[in-house]
DNA sequence: GCCCTAGGTGTACGCCGTACACCATTCTCT
DNA sequence: AGAGAATGGTGTACGGCGTACACCTAGGGC
């Protein structure tokens, strides 16, 4: 028997080929779907031999989430803090756009991998180098929270979903007549200046960017958390 | 026989009482281990028996989501808009604060149920009546995204967690020095003008703030869409 | 030839959500 | 008053999940 024993074996199922096969799982059935079960029967192998490369389920999310940090690209240097922190928060949205699992995923984790550490590291970097202080670059950290990672967490994309229960759209524009008003003019928004509803591009940017200006006027007048004691007992 | 059969039949089990149980019950053990049976054996019930209040699991969470956002303070009438939506943002905060679970629950629904389109629609109605366009209101809801409701989804609040693998700590100051530097800061702050490490509430209230108080530059120069075509074939 | 080890296997356990058939009580209509 | 339906709790069962544990097997170093 020259071929060995089937046509198996090809190559011999390394942590990696698990993480990989794992993300592509993931985006092809979505991640709730995603199970020890299924991944092993992808990779043409029994459930428990996967055990043999991450320790369980949770440690298999922990490295899906740094294969997908592994896409982002690596921080290109620029004279201004500015566009630097831009253009990092950008390309991590890029990553995380390509697999729309991964922000659920990376807000479940409970602490942060060596990977995701290093990203952080690296935008705190920007900002520390770009002139902020120690103090405002932990406030500004928190404010862009996991807009960091490009990731936006809006609450539902489509407003209501055809809820078959109550009356039809009639009553429903009489009891959010804001909401409606609203959808309406983002869905007929075709001559406007966004095309077809909602750019969730444009959105990403504008929060970001009203987020960023923010803490450049902040910078420039050398805020510090110390002229801002909200009323607390000393 | 008075007493029917038992003890039993104290009360028959209802769609409220059914969320109510499930709420507390998550409080309690959170919400990765709250199951179907494990709510019924503490409502003294067989597991199936739920089912005749909620549809699924699936609507249990919907419904537990509505339970917290039932203890919302009513929007609180005022002249100055930013201080009016602060106040509501502010109070949903503290529901959901009450429930930490909460938060993630409601960022994994699909679509929102009558109760948070209702809360939507009152913000949205805060900035409406505030002098925002309609246009303005569209980007600035999307701007507060999930902070709209009070969450922060921060990611990550223990920074490494004692991560057994790699040397001690000695290699970790040298691998990620602006988070070392960051940390340390935080750590001894006692004397600062934050105690005990990280103010969750000043962090999310500076955030806020830093939001609004862009919406009202905004608002003010009349900014609009319009004005900010991003290069893009008309 | 020997043993060690790395990596794949098979079985089994306890948990999960829930479909479906059943039964007990209570309410309604005649 | 009696029939019938509706309401709500029960019991059983199924398929899926993560993973502990014992096992086997092939390859490498001595």
């Amino acid at each position: 028997m020259a071929q060995q024993t089937e046509a198996v074996r090809r190559t011999p199922l390394t942590r990696d080929r698990v993480l990989r096969a794992a993300v592509a799982l993931a985006d092809d059935i979505g991640i709730e779907a995603l199970s020890m079960r299924k991944l092993a029967k992808e990779l043409g192998v029994v459930p428990m031999a996967l055990y043999k490369h991450v320790s369980n389920k949770e440690q298999l999310l922990d490295g899906m989430v740094d294969v997908v940090m592994g896409e982002i690209d690596p921080p290109a240097p620029g004279s201004n803090w500015k566009s630097t922190v831009r253009h990092r928060i950008l390309s991590a949205r890029r990553a995380f756009l390509g697999h729309p699992w991964a922000a659920q995923v990376i807000q479940s984790r409970s602490s942060p991998t060596p990977v995701v550490l290093a990203y952080m590291d690296s935008v705190i970097g920007m900002f520390r180098t770009g002139g902020f202080s120690v103090d405002l670059t932990h406030h500004v950290m928190h404010a862009l929270g996991s807009r960091m990672m490009g990731i936006t967490q809006e609450l539902f994309d489509a407003p209501p979903a055809p809820r078959a229960q109550t009356a039809p759209s009639q009553e429903d524009a009489g009891e959010y007549p804001y909401v409606m008003e609203l959808a309406g003019a983002v869905a007929h928004d075709e001559d406007s200046v966004l095309g077809r509803g909602c750019d969730d591009q444009f959105e990403f940017e504008f929060a970001l960017d009203l987020l960023l200006d923010g803490f450049e006027r902040l910078r420039q007048q050398g805020w510090s958390s110390a002229g801002h004691l909200r009323g607390k007992t000393p």
